[in-house]
DNA sequence: CTGAACCTTAAAGTATACTATAAGCTGTAT
DNA sequence: ATACAGCTTATAGTATACTTTAAGGTTCAG
């Protein structure tokens, strides 16, 4: 399989291909006599490992980790649990940041709302204030 | 008040000052005789207005829009109204997707958890197996 | 044999939001 | 006088995850 044939049977870019190949995301795979990639069906695997590992918001430095962690020999159960436990940390800190935006925002929508008054939208006029007392 | 001081006002560094200049994000200051920029109060307000729309989640690019929609003459409440509701819109969904994977993650996590197989840790197997059905 | 499709590399561009560096001018305190 | 803080500009670097470009070699159908 050359390297065009892998994208098209996985739906990823060729050079994107190359691109992890330099993060060591992928390993080097043999060379033809052209000088031409040449790929099996565990590339293949090690390629959907990873797009299903971003689907589930892994960065690529993340997923390097999980395939050192886990290449080859037994899976090492214990540093993939905590690893989980990390990510899902992290995740959770963003969806509790995200939800306090969103009350922030939903807030300020609520005050423009009810205010009509289209000189002084509180809107703005609360971003532009609340910090500096007009000193 | 030169640079420096605005800087110390506001708690924003001096180049990101400068650069936000550079985003029409801040109006061109005047320049005293040596060619230093020289702020006023407004410059500082505006300054503020920027970190606190920063810390509701708008980007400097969405900042920009707040402020054309806004500066100057009457605030605009319709415009500012979609715009937060786009907004909302924006930062729901990223929550929801976040959500999705915080599900992902513990469920695999369960997997592991559960399987107390170290030699095909389910974490791994399932990122490996889901998608491609070693044909 | 020519052209299209496919492969190679290295380097630069994209987006976001800065941050740092270089090289040099200004202002002030001692 | 001179050190040191503070100002100027333009340019490059950081992080992430690609995407694009340039310049060229290979393979195969017609
Ligand atoms: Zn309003
Ligand atoms: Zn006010
Ligand atoms: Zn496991
Ligand atoms: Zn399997």
């Amino acid at each position: 399989m050359k390297i065009g044939q892998l994208a098209r049977k996985t739906g990823a870019e060729r050079q994107t291909i190359r691109y992890y190949e330099s993060l060591r995301l992928l390993d080097e795979p043999r060379r033809n006599s052209s000088g031409y990639r040449v790929y099996d069906d565990d590339a293949a695997r090690r390629l959907m490992f990873i797009k299903r590992a971003k689907s589930i918001g892994l960065t690529l430095s993340e997923i390097r980790t999980l395939i050192e962690i886990s290449v080859g020999k037994a899976n090492r159960c214990e540093e993939i649990r905590s690893f989980a436990e990390d990510k899902l940390r992290d995740v959770r800190e963003k969806i509790s940041h995200l939800q306090t935006i969103e009350k922030a925002l939903s807030d300020l929508k609520g005050l423009c709302e009810s205010s009509g008054d289209d000189l002084h939208c509180p809107f703005i006029e609360t971003l532009l204030d609340d910090c500096i007392k007009e000193n």
